[in-house]
DNA sequence: AACCAACCGTCCTAAACGTACCATCCGATT
DNA sequence: AATCGGATGGTACGTTTAGGACGGTTGGTT
């Protein structure tokens, strides 16, 4: 009997991981949160053992187990969870969002531009590279929305490349 | 006598407001995030009461009371809240952005693309337009840490408000 | 047999979230 | 004088997240 659960963030990630996959243990859930969303909104991996649990008391997912091996938890949608997720998606989404940079929170309370500038550029750098690899080995085959997100997340991280490129001294980092 | 306290980031950006402030209640801390850094970094207002007691508690703020009216608590930095948000501010920052953005979120997962544009844009493109005036009424004088990172936010708005705005059906939104 | 790396999962504490709720002050209306 | 609304100012509380410590299992090497 489903109980009255609040579907939150994590839950409408995990549905929509289980929407891809079909079905997936919690193990699962954690390599594709680190292989995609988790590039922009990241989530400690004990919330994929916990969120299923919860989402399963709520009746959204089912839960069975590996016949063989580890018999591990499988988890996988049911057409409440799948409601759900789409009744999400077709809402609304009228709020920004919101940026979590230490970086930026650190140069707004007036730290040494050069200095965060020298190791966000590493980091960005590195960030950038990585998506333009993925989006180069863009299959012709599958679903969009991966492409659009990463696409975005891209111009994302070009512009602050650009930004931190521009107030590192001349020569102290590049090349 | 200071209790071991661990510094979050919440703790920060109270030490870093009441460093550009002086002094502040906790009411005073939520109008000035909502002013500024709560543009990219927001957190709910309770969290303004609860901590700055917090670093009472481990010595970095002081706590007074006025001494008029409603008697409301003022706080101020410490010389230990002092050395501890400049060591803060010195230690090296690799660490990437999170972008918590629900639009990306759901547009990785399949949401209708358009849908969300339509609306993403009129938000994004009204944020930007504050920054924008902000920006436009910089005064010379005055710490640069806030415009640079005004600066780098406002570059994030434009990139958004650039990528929505392809998506959109030609003339479904536009003025 | 011993070892190691990758795999897999649980648990725990503190912090953050979000919102409901309450109370006061002040100026403008009726 | 009474009322109303809005900005001011603050508390409480249940849930979710954060983030890491910790422990076990599996399968392949030396």
């Amino acid at each position: 009997m489903p109980r009255e659960i609040e579907l939150t963030h994590t839950s409408h990630i995990v549905l929509g991981l289980l929407s891809m996959s079909g079905e997936a243990t919690p193990y699962d859930l954690k390599q594709m949160v680190a292989g995609t969303v988790g590039h922009f909104w990241s989530l400690p991996h004990s919330q994929l053992y916990a969120e299923p649990a919860r989402l399963a008391r709520g009746g959204y997912v089912t839960e069975t187990r590996e016949p063989d091996g580890r018999r591990r938890k499988l988890y996988s949608l049911t057409e409440l969870g799948r409601e759900a997720l789409e009744a999400w998606l077709r809402e609304l989404t009228p709020e920004p969002y919101m940026l979590r940079d230490l970086a930026l929170l650190k140069l707004f309370f007036g730290a040494d531009i050069q200095a965060l500038a020298e190791v966000q550029l590493a980091t960005h750098r590195q960030k950038l590279s990585e998506y333009e690899a993925l989006l180069a080995a863009r299959p012709d085959q599958g679903s969009a929305g991966p492409w659009l997100a990463l696409d975005l997340g891209t111009r994302h991280e070009r512009e602050t490349v650009g930004f931190w490129a521009e107030h590192t001294q001349p020569g102290a980092e590049d090349s």
